[in-house]
DNA sequence: CCTTAAACGAGACGGTACGTCGCGTCTTCCT
DNA sequence: AGGAAGACGCGACGTACCGTCTCGTTTAAGG
């Protein structure tokens, strides 16, 4: 059912998705699917985590930099591909009417994002390498923002090269210079 | 037209926006509506520009940063109030699968924004505020967008504060220190 | 469970009378009712004739033509009353497409009334009110069409002097005159 | 539309016919069909008249009785042959819930037939056949309620010199005898 | 008394049809 | 000529019941 929906979703698209054609694919009754799931969105919402979640160990190579750099390539990377982002979005519009639909997104894809990323942040801190009050939503925020923008409104290119320069950029400030902050 | 667009947005929202609605609402024939418009994204988009352009003008403060923040909160402002945001995100969402859309979206909404954020790093420049290999897409995607990313997932809040935030460290890079920067 | 269908038959009505509800209201899984019966008619025809084959005896006044009178009477009123009538109607329009149906209609439904009828009739024979020759199935289908006509159609209003004249018309011409007959 | 209603219905029957299938075989849409009829019923009957109507006309053969006889024949015929006895008593069925097609069912078909038949009969009464107080609803309901009890119940076969029976017994008492009836 | 099998309650399921909604097209009629 | 009015084909929606099908769980008879 849930891999009915993705591999329609990659066949034809979010908007020509319909819960017919999930049925349909997955042999399953319409009203199995509305028995389990309030609306498309729903649906989709779950299969895209079942999906995506296993994606989500990130290296701890010893420089936060390094590690920031990875995790947010890796994002970049699963937002591109296999037009995931595409969906991603698609669940984003949705989910400014849908409150619910918000939550499911926040909590299933954000947080298990944003924790790691804290996580990362918070070895920093604890190496020496980030100013112990360096605020981590304001870093995370400073990082994903920038590359959320572009993928949305793909008004610019978004390389590795770039996501490096926004992740220098979030992390300048926080950053102990070299010969230590003192 | 659009007049009947925007008043119906507000009070439905999006999603149950009708064309049926509109015309009927403009004292208008459907067909009428589809002589100018492909979609229902493509009219509504005209109406929200319309609606919006007149409020680009952006102050000359002498400073670079208070100009930014200036702009940046303007636009969060917009992006708050009278469930704009709400639109802009769902033409974000359908402009995912409609090139037109997208184009409309880039050169209507963000492009003029984008020029006057681009104008201000320029003056900023000029004036020996910011470096001038500064890097303006940069700056500016590292300062829009933590915004939009706050208000599409809605995970933290966003105030005046936070975004002078973003600001200075969008800028930190770039800019000479108050002791020059040899 | 045969109560809880007339119940709920004479709550909602034939055509909203669903199968579910049934087992709902009898604390009964629906698989048990189609354990005993084929589909829905089934199940309320067999609640039907349970709840109406008690008032099944008739009288023996000595004159046919008021036993006759009597009983198609108590047979208007059991149409009439308590919607019983709809309910044989909705039976009857199933049984056209349903031969089991049909089946059960005559034998549980049509057969004793008849049978009873003819009884009657026979009795007047007996007696010499009515002549030898008299074909029963004439003159029953003379005194209940008449009846069931003016209930399905709901043409003409249908009281105790219509059904006297009914009885009358169909004994007219099988009754010995009162002067004898030869 | 009405064509296809009616196609279908000869072909699957009543309770198989679905408002999808008569879309579908007319070549045009389901919403256009809720757009004119409320539900299935109201379809249906409009093309059972619009089949039906036509065979209306009746013969004044100069003798009553056969001029009903006839017309009950013809009656029967037309409820025996093409299923349409099926159709009618489907309708009758579903009228005992619906006020709307109870009503049209009378207007559009029985009260034609009705008034043909009453014609008749007071033909018969300026002819001097019947006596002038002969009440017509006693009379066609004495014909056509043998008749249709008959057909559905189907307890008993209906040919010719039955209904030729249902006639005479029906006529009877309103007949003035051969030799004048002073 | 215990076993064991039938009958049962609960309720999920595949399916079919329902009646509704909105889209974008098209025709008609009026101005 | 141009537009308001609105019917239409289309296709998806979400709902309602159908009749079938597991599942445990009674429950009553037979060993």
């Amino acid at each position: 059912m849930l891999a009915a929906a993705i591999d329609l979703f990659e066949t034809v698209g979010y908007p020509r998705l319909t819960i017919d054609a999930i049925a349909a694919r997955a042999g399953v009754s319409k009203a199995t699917i509305y028995r389990w799931w309030p609306n498309k969105a729903a649906v989709v919402m779950e299969a895209f985590l079942a999906t995506v979640e296993p994606d989500l160990a990130f290296p701890d190579s010893g420089s936060t930099r390094d590690d920031l750099v990875e995790q947010a390539a890796a994002l970049s990377r699963l937002l591109t591909e296999r037009r995931l982002g595409q969906l991603v979005l698609a669940l984003l519009g949705e989910a400014q009417t849908d409150a619910d639909l918000a939550t499911a997104l926040r909590d299933g894809w954000q947080r298990p994002r944003r924790d790691a990323g804290r996580e990362v942040l918070q070895r920093g801190v604890d190496r020496g390498e980030l100013r112990p009050d360096c605020d981590s939503d304001l870093v995370l925020d400073g990082i994903y923002g920038p590359i959320y923008l572009r993928l949305l409104f793909g008004h610019a290119p978004l390389d590795r090269s770039d996501i490096r320069q926004f992740v220098d950029q979030a992390l300048d400030r926080v950053t102990r210079g070299p010969s230590g902050d003192v």
